[in-house]
DNA sequence: AGTTTGACTGGAG
DNA sequence: CCTCCAGCCAAAC
């Protein structure tokens, strides 16, 4: 098998759990700070197989351009109810909720 | 092993 | 703002 494909999965789900409540962050900061900057599309469709039911928010996972998953009408509707608000395109205004990682000193 | 697909991205029209 | 296009890379067929 291939042990990277399952720790990508693994990481990927870690980090999305660490983006806190009000806040989101792209595909691509996601495999970025997973260590693999150039599968973007593989997070999302990691994201899928995990599922809403998960402990893991993937519906604070938004494209680069703050717009929300075109096969998840839901997503949006969640994203409003943690106090994040959309510009009247239906974007996420990623200037101010785009989520920043904690840096060690 | 070749082709198609996709919860992406960025740029062009 | 909207849609289309090309580049991208791994998984699914």
């Amino acid at each position: 098998m291939k042990p990277e494909s399952v720790e990508f999965a693994r990481v990927v789900a870690e980090i999305v759990r660490e983006v806190p409540e009000g806040k989101v962050a792209t595909y691509g900061d996601i495999a970025t700070l997973a260590g693999f900057p150039t599968h973007a599309r593989l997070v999302g469709k990691i994201l899928g197989s995990i599922g809403t039911a998960s402990s893991v928010p993937c519906h604070r996972i938004v494209n680069a351009q703050g717009r929300t998953a075109p096969h998840w009408l839901e997503q949006r509707a969640l994203l409003l109810s943690e106090g994040i608000e959309f510009t009247s395109s239906g974007h996420v205004d990623l200037r101010r909720y785009r989520w920043v990682p904690p840096l060690p000193e």
